[in-house]
DNA sequence: CTGTATTATTAAAGCGCTTCGATAATTCCT
DNA sequence: AGGAATTATCGAAGCGCTTTAATAATACAG
C-alpha cells in the first residue's frame, strides 16, 4: 500500500536518491535524470524510476540538491520596513501575490526588511551574504546602495512599485499617470474647479507620477494650476501625515472644493481633518483616494478611489523572477498594473465603478 | 581596506570554509568550529580565523551547511488558507510578528497556506516533504490529519490560537475568556441586559471559547441566557456573516440592545445591518467585537472592541519555537496573551481604554 | 618524572544531490 | 558494411560544510 501522503509510522529515515536507484537497479545519475527531466532517458527506465519514487514516497532534499546545483529554490523579498510594519496592507497584499505564485513555481520566498531611511547599503539581508535565494524581488523605495549591492552580486532583481532613474531592472509598475488622471477627471466632471492634492515622500517616484499626471490633468482640462492647492511637505503617507496635510491645505487659502490625496491613508486623514472641522463630505469637500485599501470601504462615507491591483502586482513580479531565473538572459520588462476608478460616497452619493484595461511596456 | 559590506567589483567567488582556511594557514575544522562556537579552540587562533574571516568577507553557505548538519535554518509557517487570504489581517499580524522574531533567531520563515476545509491531509506542504523546515508553526484551524503527519516527522511544532483536544502541544493562545468576560461585563455595566452574541465557524476553539465565557458572564450577572439571542450557525466569521447573523438575530425575536461579536469582522458586518436598518449606534444597539483590527477604527462609530496582540502572538510562538528547535527537550508550554478592552463609540459616546495584563499557563 | 586528563588541531568521511566525461548501446548515413 | 551521430546509462568528482575519531600539544596529578 504506497502511500507518498504518510511516512512510515515511527518514521525511518527518508529515502535517499540512493534507495530510489539500488531499488531500481539503476545508477544514481540516472535517477537524478529523471527526477530534472534532463538529458537522455529511455521511457521504460523513467516509468521504472517513477515508480520507485512513489513507491518510496521519495522526494529530493531541497538542501542536498541546492549544494549540488547550487540554487536555492529561494527567492528574496525585500521591503522597507516603514513601508511594511505600518498597519497599511498596501505591500502585504503584493507580498501575498508573490508568495502565492512562488509556490506555483515551486519556490519558497524569504521575506525581509530593511530600513529604508538612510543612502547607505545598512545592513545586508543574510539571505545574500549566505547566497540562500536564486533572484530578488524588491518591494517600494530603498536604498540604492543595496540594489547595487545586488547587482553585483549577479542576482536576478524584479522592482515592485519602484523605478530606478539610469538604471535598467525589470520592474512592476501601477499605471499611475492614468489613475492620477482618472481621480482628477472624476472630480473636474462633477464640477470642482478647485481640486487640491496631498501627498507625503514626494521623492518616491509613484507619489511623484501622480503629482505629475495630476498637474498635467489640470492643464489639459483648462483648469488653474494654484500652488496653493498642493502639499506635498510630509514625510509620509500615513493617515497622520494626510490629517496634517489637510491642516497645511486649509491654511493656504487655496480654498479647495476636492482632494485628490497621493493615496487612501492620506485621504482618510484628510477626511478625519475634514468631519473635525464640520465639511460634509462630498457635498463640502470631495476626497479621492489611491490605493483602494480594505478601510478605504469602511470609512464613513466610503472612499473613492483608484483601485489598484495589488495581488497582480505580487503575482506578475514573481512571474517575471521565475522566468529570469530559470532563462538566465536578462530581458528588461516593465510592467503596468491597470487600475480603476471606483467611486464612493466620499465624491458623489450614487455610483457605478469604471473598470480600465491593463497593458504592458514590453522590453525596451 | 576590508568591507565584508561590499562584495568585489566584477563579483569573484564567495569565499569558502577552504579559502578562510588557507588564509589562516588552518585546516577547515577549526575553522568551522570557530564559526559554530563549539569544541576547543584556543583565543588566539580563534582570533586569527575572525580576524581572516571579515577580510575575505566570509559568509557560510546555509545550503552547504544545511546538507552537512541537516538543519535548513528555516521554519514552516501553515495557515489555514480561508483564514489568510481573505481581507481580515488578523493572522497577517501574526505572521509579522513571527516574521520578526525568526530574524533576529536567524531563522527564516517558509510560508505556505493549507486548505482548511476537508478532514484529509491534503497537499502536503513541500517544505515538508523536502524536509527544508526544523521545525512548523501552525496558525489558526487545520487539518488534524496534517497535525499528526508533522508530529510523526519528529518536527516541534507550535499552535497559535488553535488547541488540539487531546495533543499536546505547545500553544500559544488568546485569552479568549477574559476578553469575551470584559466584553459583556462592558455591556452589561452600562446597562444592557438583553445582549446578544453572534458567531460563525463556532468549531474553532477560539470562538466557542468566546461564546462559552459569554453565558458564564451573563450568568454570573445574573442576566438571562436567552437563546434566541445567540446566533452562531454562520459557517465564517466575515463581514457578510457577520451582515447575515444580524439578520438571523432580528428575526428570532430576541430583542437585543447590544451585541458581542465573535470578531471585528463580524461586528462590522452587524454594524451595516444595523444602519440599513436604521439602527442608531449605540442609542439603538451597542456592539462589542473582538480583535481590534485595522477597520474597528475606520468604521462609523468606531468599534468598541477586545484587543488582541496579533504581533506579540507571533513572536512568542517563535520564540518558543527556536527554544524548541535548540533544545531539543519536548517541553509543553501553554502562553495565554493577554487582551484589553478598548472602549469606542460603538458602545458610548466617551471612553478611556483599560488595559489588562498577562499571564502563562506554564509546563504542565 | 611518568602517566593521565585536558585542551587544541586536523584528516577524513560523508551529508544527498548534480553534472561531466566516459562508455555502451542504438540508429542513421552513404 | 563501416563509421558517424545519436541515445542511454553510469562512475566519479565535487558542491561547502559538519562532525567524528585520531593525533598532538599542554596541563595536572601523584
Amino acid at each position: 500500500m504506497p502511500n507518498s501522503m504518510r511516512p512510515a509510522k515511527p518514521l525511518e529515515r527518508r529515502p535517499t536518491i540512493k534507495d530510489v536507484a539500488r531499488q531500481a537497479g539503476l545508477s544514481l545519475s540516472t535517477v537524478s535524470l529523471v527526477m530534472n527531466q534532463s538529458g537522455y532517458v529511455s521511457d521504460e527506465t523513467r516509468i521504472r524510476v517513477l515508480d520507485v519514487v512513489k513507491e518510496l514516497g521519495y522526494h529530493p532534499s531541497r538542501v542536498a540538491r541546492g549544494l549540488a546545483s547550487k540554487t536555492s529554490g529561494n527567492i528574496g523579498f525585500i521591503l522597507s520596513d516603514d513601508h511594511f510594519s505600518s498597519a497599511e496592507p498596501f505591500y502585504t497584499r503584493i507580498f501575498l501575490g508573490s508568495e502565492f505564485e512562488a509556490r506555483n513555481h515551486n519556490f519558497y520566498i524569504l521575506l525581509t526588511t530593511v530600513s529604508g531611511k538612510n543612502g547607505s547599503v545598512g545592513t545586508i539581508p543574510r539571505f545574500l551574504l549566505e547566497g540562500n535565494v536564486d533572484g530578488v524581488l524588491i518591494a517600494g523605495k530603498i536604498s540604492v546602495k543595496l540594489v547595487e549591492y545586488i547587482e553585483r552580486l549577479g542576482l536576478p532583481l524584479v522592482l515592485i512599485d519602484y523605478e530606478l532613474p539610469g538604471k535598467r531592472f525589470s520592474s512592476v509598475l501601477i499605471d499611475n499617470r492614468k489613475g492620477a488622471h482618472l481621480a482628477v477627471q472624476h472630480l473636474a466632471h462633477l464640477g470642482h474647479n478647485r481640486i487640491a492634492f496631498i501627498a507625503g515622500d514626494i521623492r518616491h517616484p509613484s507619489i511623484a507620477e501622480r503629482l505629475k499626471a495630476y498637474q498635467e490633468t489640470l492643464q489639459e482640462l483648462g483648469l488653474p494650476l494654484d500652488e496653493r492647492l498642493v502639499v506635498t511637505s510630509e514625510p509620509d503617507t500615513r493617515i497622520e501625515n494626510g490629517n496634517a496635510a489637510a491642516i497645511t491645505l486649509f491654511t493656504q487659502g487655496g480654498d479647495p472644493t476636492a482632494v485628490f490625496a497621493a493615496n487612501d491613508a492620506m485621504a482618510i486623514g484628510c477626511m478625519q481633518y475634514a468631519k473635525k472641522r464640520g465639511l460634509r463630505i462630498p457635498e463640502d469637500l470631495a476626497i479621492v483616494g489611491f490605493d483602494d485599501i480594505e478601510s478605504a470601504t469602511h470609512v464613513e462615507p466610503p472612499l473613492t478611489t483608484v483601485r489598484v491591483f495589488k495581488e497582480e502586482m505580487g503575482t506578475l513580479a514573481m512571474q517575471r523572477m521565475v522566468s529570469a531565473v530559470k532563462s538566465k538572459t536578462k530581458t528588461i520588462v516593465n510592467t503596468y498594473v491597470p487600475v480603476e476608478l471606483i467611486v464612493r460616497s466620499s465624491t458623489q452619493k450614487h455610483q457605478p465603478t469604471i473598470p480600465q484595461s491593463s497593458y504592458e511596456g514590453g522590453v525596451r
